[in-house]
DNA sequence: TATGGAGGTTCCCGTCACAGGAAGGTCAAG
DNA sequence: CTTGACCTTCCTGTGACGGGAACCTCCATA
C-alpha cells in the first residue's frame, strides 16, 4: 500500500503519516522506487493514533500507549494510570473554559448590540469594577 | 516606570510585555539609557490585555477589541459579534473535550488498573468494536 | 573609586502537531 | 510521448510566548 490508500484507509492526512515516520511512531517499508511501502501491521498503528490523538492524548502519550500495547508484559495499571492523568488535564482545560464562557455569556447578554458606543464587555475589559451585588 | 514595575503591577511577564511592543499591540517611550519607560496609558492597556487574553480572546481579537474600546464611535454591535464569535468557538472546544472526558472516563471505569495486562483502554485504541450491548 | 548584583536590552531557538508549498522523481493510461 | 496523478524531500509558518546567551546600565556598598 502506497500512503495515498493508507490515507483514504486511515483517515489520517499523508502529511500526517509521514510526520508519524519522522519522529519514530511508525516504521514502514520503502518499495524499489522509494516509496513508502504499508503493511497491515502500520495501518494498524495509524488507527490506533488515530483514535489515541482523537481522545486527545499527545504524542508521547501515543508513542508510551504503544509501547503498551505492544508490551505483552505490560500492567493495566500503567495505562489506567497515563489515562487518568490525561483526564486530569481535560477536566482543568474544560473547567477553565467553562470559566470564560460563563463570564463572556454574562458581559455578551449585558450588551446592547446596537450602534451606540456604550459597551459593557469593553468596559469590563478596561477594568470597571462592577459585579458586585 | 521600567517594564519590571510594569509587569509586577498588570501580572504580565516582562517576556510577554515585549513580545506585544514586538507586534505593536502596545508602543511604550524609551529612556535616554535605552530602557521602555511605560506610563498609565500603557500600563492600562496591558491590563485590557491581560483580560482579554484571560477570556481567551487571541491576540488578534485584543488587537481589534482595543481598537474598538479606542474608537468613540464605535458600535456595540460589533464587540458583541467579536464575543459571541468567540463564545461560540469556546463552546465547540468545550464539546470536544466534554465528548473525549465521558469516554475517557468511561474506559477509565472499566479498567482494572492491577498488574495483569488485560486493558480495555487499549483494547479500545486498538480497534476492538465493543460497546454495543 | 571599584565592584557586584539586580535590573535592562536584543537576538535566536524551542514549543506542539502538523499544514502549505516548492522542486523534482515515478507510474499508468491514452 | 505526453499528461496528470501520485510520490519524494526540504523548508517555512502557525500562536503566544518561554528560555537562555551575550551584553549594557544603574545603584549601593566596601
Amino acid at each position: 500500500m502506497n500512503i495515498g490508500d493508507v490515507s483514504t484507509r486511515s483517515g489520517l492526512p499523508a502529511k500526517t503519516i509521514r510526520y508519524y515516520e519522522d519522529i519514530g511512531l511508525i516504521k514502514p517499508l520503502r518499495s524499489a522506487n522509494g516509496y513508502r511501502s504499508f503493511v497491515a501491521a502500520d495501518l494498524h498503528k495509524l488507527a490506533f493514533l488515530g483514535r489515541a490523538r482523537a481522545l486527545g492524548f499527545t504524542i508521547e502519550d501515543c508513542r508510551m500507549l504503544m509501547a503498551l500495547y505492544h508490551d505483552e508484559s505490560r500492567a493495566s495499571a500503567d495505562v489506567k494510570h497515563l489515562a487518568q492523568e490525561h483526564l486530569t488535564k481535560i477536566e482543568a482545560k474544560i473547567s477553565d473554559l467553562q470559566m470564560m464562557h460563563d463570564t463572556l455569556t454574562e458581559l455578551v447578554e449585558c450588551c446592547a448590540g446596537d450602534d451606540r458606543p456604550n459597551c459593557p464587555i469593553l468596559s469590563d475589559l478596561s477594568g470597571i469594577s462592577s459585579g458586585m451585588t
